[in-house]
DNA sequence: AGCTGTGGCAGGGAGG
DNA sequence: CCTCCCTGCCAC
């Protein structure tokens, strides 16, 4: 086991250094051309370099001895405490002789002072080790939610007070903390208390470090103090980043609490939504209802501090099922992270909100610690090559099937033995491959598991080591990792896409006619001959085995219908009726609802050949809009603000962008907008060729009985939506469905849905290294 | 403070 | 009108 010494400097030079006990350590320093001397606790990680110490502790103290570990930079890596000085000794001749670009068996200083953060996060092993052979369920987790308000007209939103609080934790204790019987003050003292008595390993909490951790440290600093709910007794501290509100998404917000990790259920249903795009929104009553939150809930839309002063007995039972909610999402999200961070050498916390290349980081660099071989800096560059995406028929079809090929770009990592230039050692595709093994191994056991319970386990596992194997090959075009390799990330994508374009062949080959392709997988037309699923299967099995050993196509869906429209924009209508639509300019959160909800309706419709119906889809809307006969939530249009205001109106300024409706009418309304969060805005004005940016308000400004938004641009946006049908129809069709001018009747008779073939893009004969005889053979040309 | 990628569509503003 | 460029959102 490695011992590590770390100090506060990226780069002290250490001329000397002295051990003092178990866990203090002199430093000698030069500075000034003067030696200082310096000590340094390097707890808890000499606690590391004996492991026996931990056969006799229990989880409660082990979690408090690692209270507070990762505000130190990194310096060197040995494994002997008699090997300390030759460390030094090393990086100081190190220091001296600019040449050598390595050091020979050990860890390369050079790039642990460019990049002393990584060597920060192994430090954070210490966690994860101890994490190993335990149960999810071991966990005490505690759920929190703070409610604040109402918000008043001079303050700040953070200054709004604390109503109350309410927890809950696993063995089904739970309470509500009311300011109205202790104050403010008490109803803190009391949190810390319960906190502290409870003792939690974990604190779980939806947007936790935005509102519930930054109000109770912003009211505790208010009141002058402490929110002492370390386990060692110490305070919680916000960490905030140097560039909170500059130029990035979110708030940079992060609370340390010593001994206890905090994880925030809104950041696992982002990474859960992620990959599904299921959910509407990802609010707490959303989620809840989402994972089958079941009983009776409490409703309420407006600020809930008004629903703790009319209602206090409803306003009780809603904050507990905030917390009851939150204990729910995490049940089912958790379980994943909780796994990972017994693979990974990341605490708890860490793993459940950070990104996966920081995982496949860590995990590359463990190994190259152990080994005590250099590790490199990351390369500079770009990926040029991305995924294939090609529509070739665009209508309405039937007798669909979709193919995918099995974890493309992992199977092609494995198969083609790629890996970064600079993995000396070869722990890329090793790890890969053992990840591979061991989530196959995760799955078949999963499938004997004989309880629930095991099956659960197991499938958290599992999806935990599919997280991570889908990883690596984002982790290469990565720029900031230390491993990457653009040209690589480059021969990933380039196979993929030759593989694409082989099982296109294929399967006009066998008579199936192909509609889209996008990355990974194909949706095309069954041939004539071949029906039903077991027909479908065949196929899709002997098109995948003329593809390159372990490279697998496989059925992954198979539909009624299809309504093919653009690249990456789709609807599939499944032999059970449900309709799916895809591709952000058919579904987009961004749209105005009523254009959502039409498009909806209108490709329902023309799924169902259904032309009168479209027609009088399009008369109803064009009538309600004239009419007025909705609300603002219909016509609003949401986005989320990205750049802090500054930023915008600099780039304003210096002409690299446009004036944009949500930040002006967030102005004009004297909002403070956060990167992050969303505003909503209409269209007002009367003429439809209005500029937007000068023509809106909020979207609660919004009078019923005075409705001032723009009728005629609203009508344009119908209109502009139901254009996106042309394509489905002939012009004299088009023209006859979407009017409203139709004082005869409307005649659906002869309106036939019209299949187009697209050209398909100029296919490069890619003039690639990759196309290579070696290559050729591979991908099984002759 | 921490941060996987490319490809694609829509909508708006500015300027020709 | 058109084209260019930007942002935002989405597919994979």
């Amino acid at each position: 086991m490695n011992v590590l010494l770390y100090g506060h400097n990226p780069a002290p030079s250490i001329v000397a250094a002295q051990q003092l006990d178990d866990s203090h350590i002199r430093l000698y320093k030069r500075r000034d051309e003067e030696i200082v001397q310096e000590d340094v606790e390097f707890f808890p990680f000499l606690f590391l370099s004996q492991p026996s110490f931990l056969a006799g502790y229990d989880r409660k103290h082990w979690l408090k001895d690692l209270a507070g570990s990762n505000s130190f930079r990194t310096l060197a890596v040995f494994t002997r405490w008699s090997d300390l000085w030759e460390a030094i000794r090393i990086i100081l001749e190190k220091e001296r002789t600019t040449t050598a670009r390595r050091l020979e068996g050990y860890t390369d200083a050079e790039s642990l002072h460019v990049r002393p953060d990584p060597v920060g996060q192994y430090l954070m092993q210490s966690g994860s080790t101890l994490f190993k052979g335990m149960e999810f369920t071991d966990l005490r987790r505690m759920q929190i939610s703070v409610l604040t308000g109402p918000p008043s007209r001079s303050a700040r939103a953070f200054d709004e007070p604390i109503l109350a609080v309410a927890l809950s934790d696993t063995t089904g204790w739970e309470i509500v903390l009311d300011a109205h019987k202790s104050g403010e003050a008490g109803l803190l003292a009391e949190l810390t208390h319960v906190i502290r008595e409870r003792d939690p390993d974990v604190l779980e909490g939806h947007r936790i470090f935005e509102h519930d951790l930054a109000v109770l440290l912003r009211r505790s600093d208010h009141h002058e103090r402490p929110l002492s709910i370390g386990r060692d007794g110490s305070e919680a501290r916000l960490l905030q980043g140097r560039w909170a509100g500059q130029e990035s998404d979110h708030e940079a917000s992060l609370a340390d609490i010593a001994g206890r990790h905090v994880v925030d259920t809104s950041l696992l249903a982002e990474v859960y939504d992620f990959s599904r795009r299921s959910l509407d929104s990802l609010d707490l009553g959303t989620l809840a209802t989402h994972f089958g939150a079941s009983g009776r809930r409490v409703q309420f839309s407006g600020h809930p501090a008004f629903l703790w002063k009319e209602d206090p007995r409803r306003a009780h039972t809603l904050v507990l099922q905030n917390v009851h909610d939150i204990r729910l999402i995490s049940d089912y999200l958790s379980p994943s992270s909780f796994y990972l961070t017994q693979m990974v050498p990341l605490s708890y916390g860490v793993v459940a909100r950070t990104g996966s290349a920081v995982k496949i980081e860590s995990l590359l660099l463990r190994e190259y610690l152990r080994q005590k071989h250099s590790v490199p800096r990351p390369g500079h560059g770009t990926q040029t090559t991305g995924g294939y995406a090609d529509v070739f028929l665009t209508g309405v079809f039937e007798k669909i099937v979709l193919a995918d090929v099995e974890s493309l770009y992992p199977s092609i990592i494995l198969q083609r033995n790629i890996r970064p230039a600079t993995d000396e050692l070869g722990i890329f595709s090793a790890l890969l491959r053992d990840l591979v093994a061991l989530r196959l191994e995760a799955k078949r056991s999963m499938a004997a598991a004989a309880t629930v319970a095991g099956r659960a386990k197991l499938d958290a596992l599992q999806s935990s080591f599919k997280i991570l194997i889908n990883s690596f090959y984002g982790y290469l075009a990565y720029s900031r990792a230390l491993f990457n390799d653009f040209a690589k990330a480059d021969e990933i994508t380039k196979t993929g896409q030759a593989l694409l374009r082989k099982i296109l062949g294929q399967i006009e080959l066998h008579n199936g006619q192909v509609v889209e392709v996008d990355t990974d997988g194909v949706y095309f037309i069954a041939p004539d001959n071949v029906e039903g699923v077991e027909a479908e299967t065949l196929l899709v099995d002997r098109i995948s085995s003329s593809l390159p050993e372990g490279i697998e196509l496989i059925p992954s869906g198979r539909y009624r219908k299809m309504l093919s429209y653009k690249k990456k924009n789709y609807a599939l209508l499944g032999y059970d009726g449900t309709l799916t639509i895809r591709g952000s300019a058919l579904v987009s959160r961004s749209m105005e609802r009523f254009l959502r909800r039409f498009l909806r309706l209108a490709v329902s419709n023309l799924l169902d050949e259904n032309i009168a119906g479209l027609h009088t889809l399009y008369a109803t809307f064009h009538s309600d809009i004239a009419h007025h006969r909705w609300e603002a939530l219909d016509f609003c249009r949401t986005e989320t603000i990205h750049d802090p205001f500054s930023v915008y109106e600099r780039e304003i300024g210096e002409g690299k962008r446009n004036p944009a409706a949500a930040y002006e009418v967030a102005r004009r309304a004297g909002r403070i907008v956060k990167p992050g969060e969303k505003v909503s805005y209409y269209v007002t004005g009367t003429s439809a060729g209005v500029k937007v940016s000068e023509n809106c308000r909020l979207a609660e400004e919004w009078d019923p009985h005075f409705p001032d938004e723009n009728t005629a641009y609203y009508l344009g946006r119908l209109e502009e939506t139901a254009a996106k049908f042309e394509i489905f129809f002939n012009p004299e069709d088009f023209r006859k469905i979407f009017t409203v001018d139709d004082l005869f009747g409307f005649d659906p008779a002869g309106v036939r849905i019209v299949t187009r073939r697209m050209v398909p893009e100029e296919a490069p004969p890619s003039p690639d290294p990759q196309e290579t005889d070696e290559f050729r053979i591979w991908l099984g040309e002759s």
